[in-house]
Order: structure tokens, then sequence, then C-alpha cells
DNA sequence: TGTACATCAGTGAACGCGCGTTCACTGATGTAC
DNA sequence: TGTACATCAGTGAACGCGCGTTCACTGATGTAC
């Protein structure tokens, strides 16, 4: 093998953090190729020796946006006390940062409103991370006592999801602000309304 | 004047109609300008006529898209009784009616998404729109006794925009189904718990 | 009532541009001897 | 240790296409006389 055996692995993960950032930055819709290997520092000939194609590079791209997303939110928020975990969920998902970095959060709210318009394989990726998440939610009601854990796991995604995409279009600041806080508030009061 | 005076109304009416309809189908930044003049039976040569630029056709129509979807879930639903009004907008708006059908429906849960990448005068129409909803919808909360009326609405809204934009999703069409029904019963509960 | 004219909504060819994709190539790298 | 070679990641010119916008024009309409 000529190369190191990991430098077209490195050179395709590079192209793939960039293609998140831009997905972030333009939509999944409006992003370029070229763009994406000029800032990864590559001329977009080599593109397709890495990919098959745009729409694998948007698959390729959700999955790891999804999975980055998985270990914020979830696998270090949700830990032995299923309450506690459940708060600090909401906390950290419903909050001003993650509506003001939107690069390094949860790709549900950001593509939620484009998803009806892309293909297939980007439409089953996305279900995919949806039902993860919702799932890893419902454990932990169910663990609370709740009954109907995943339905309950799924309408309070929901709110959650509401609340930081709405708290992004609204342009007063303080008023975004306060939305999330009373959003984290009505979260926090169905969750203690089961126990 | 030549023609009708109307006549140059009807036909610029005729382009927003199908431009509502090709920014439902395909979003904001995907319609063109050639394809909607086609579907309106003109070619797109007039439609610098009609209207200055691309971006201005997006804000009309947007203009256009939150009046109609004011009358469909406010006018029609907000009646005299305070609670019956709401409960019947949370049934109108969190609807497989209103997932079946965005042409029809609220701009809100279909273009939030899309907002963060769209020009700075379809910003201010959006916020203009949104303001105007939740502002029907306080007034109601302030009646039925709510405090922070204005924040409380801006939340249920936020759970109602969610819960519309995740049952798109969700490609079960069952799940989808209660996870509507089951939002729906969590927002009557908030304005339950409001008296 | 009929004719000549002015208006202007709409036509359609043309433009420059950025895009996704293809492909013949180059040159840095690791390997064989 | 040094040279010749094979590999293949990445290059960059080229393609066809659809887009937003411009513009000289056409021809149906209403008006003036």
């Amino acid at each position: 093998m000529s190369y190191h055996s990991e430098h077209k692995q490195q050179t395709r993960a590079r192209i793939l953090a960039e293609a998140a950032n831009a997905i972030h930055a333009l939509g999944p819709e409006h992003i370029s190729v070229a763009g994406i290997m000029a800032r990864a520092g590559l001329t977009h000939g080599g593109f397709y020796s890495h990919f098959a194609s745009k729409d694998e590079l948007v698959v390729q791209t959700l999955s790891l946006m999804f999975e980055q997303a998985y270990e914020r939110f979830v696998n270090r928020t949700l830990h032995a006390d299923p309450l506690r975990g459940l708060e600090h969920l909401i906390d950290v998902y419903v909050s001003p940062a993650h509506r003001d970095t939107p690069q390094r959060g949860c790709p549900i709210p950001s593509l939620a409103s484009d998803l009806p318009r892309m293909s297939e394989p980007v439409k089953q990726r996305f279900g995919a991370g949806l039902e993860r998440l919702t799932k890893s939610m419902a454990r932990r009601l169910q663990q609370l006592g709740a009954t109907n854990a995943e339905d309950l796991a799924t309408t309070m995604l929901a709110q959650m999801i509401g609340a930081v995409a709405l708290s992004r279009a609204v342009t007063d600041r303080a008023a975004s602000d306060l939305m999330l806080q009373t959003s984290r508030d009505a979260l926090k009061g169905r969750l203690h309304a089961i126990g």
C-alpha cells in the first residue's frame, strides 16, 4: 500500500467534518462539492474517489452528525438516576448554548423541515437517529414509572425540538432565552407529573 | 389603461398562488422563477414586471401564506369562549389533516429550520407572522387567567410546531397519529392547569 | 360607428454563473531488488 | 544503501445543465377622434 494505510481515511474524515459544517451553515440542499473540498484543502475532482455522489456524502454526514449528537446529549446526560438524567438532558438540549451552536448540536431541529424534500436514504438515516434518541428517553421514562413511555418520549422530544427550532427563529434574544426557560420548566413539569 | 385595470393584479395573484405551492413542495430555496411562471401559464421573462427579484417574490409569498394560515387557524378557532377556542385551535393545528396538507397549513413548522439561511426581509416577515399568532393566543390565555400569558403562548406554540414538524418526519403513520394525539392531550393539560 | 394610435402585459432568445460529475494526468509515496 | 518501478490520492480542465436576470420585441387591448 502506498501512503499510510490510514491516509485516505483521514482525508475522508476531513471531508465529512467540513460537510457537517457546511450543512449546518447552508442547509443540506445548498452545500457544494467544490466548496467542501476546498475547505478540506483539496480540489473537487478527488471527491469521487471518496464518495459515489453528493447524496451519499449527505447521508454519511448525517450519520456522523447523529452519532456526535447522541454522544453529546444522550451518553453524557442519561446517567444512573433516571429523573436527574432526564432533567439534565432537558437542561442541555433546551438551552441557549444549543440554540447558538447548531454546528455542535442535534441535527433534528436543524433539519426537520428540510426532510420532506430529501432523498429516501437521507430520510431513513434521519428516522433511525430519531428513533434511537426516542428509545433512550423512553427507557428512562419507563424506569420512572411512566405508562406509554414511548409515546411520552416522542411528545416530549417534539416539545424540545420545537422549542430549539423556534428559539432560533425568534430574533429578540431575551425573548428567546425566556421561551427556552419556560419550555424547560414545562418539560420538567411533565416529568414530575409521572411519579 | 389598457386591459382591465385588475388584469395585472389577477396575474400577480396567480403567480403568488403558484409560488406558495412551489415553496411548500420544494422549499423556499429550491423554487425556480421559470417553473412558477410556467405553472401560472406564463413565460419566465414577464416575471420582472411583477416582482423586482426572486427574493421579493419569496417575501410576498410568505406574507400571503401567513395571512391564509392566520385566517385558517386563528380567525376560525379563537371564538368567544377562550378555553374552547384554544382547545379548538389545538385540535385543528396539531392534527393529521394539518400534517398531511402543508400547502394549506401554517408556514412556521414548514419553514422554521430554513429560516436561519434566509434573507433579512424574509426573516422579518416570518417574525411578524409568528408574533401575531403568539399575541392572539396570549390574549385568550390571559382571559383564562394565566399569568405570563405571552410566555405561555410562546412555549405552547413551540410545542405545537414541534409536534407538527416531527409528525411529518415520522414515516410510520400510526406512530405519527399517536404522537399528535399525545401532544394534543399534553397541550390541553397545560390549558386546564391554568384555571 | 369606424379607424389610427398609444399602452403595456407578456414573449422568448440570450447572457453569465455555479453546479455535479467525468476523466486523462501527475507526482509523492512505499516496495522490490 | 541505492535505483527502478508500481500504486493511487489528488489535480485541474472540461462537459452539460438549470438557474436568475436582461432586453428588444410583439400583439391584444382600450382610447381618441
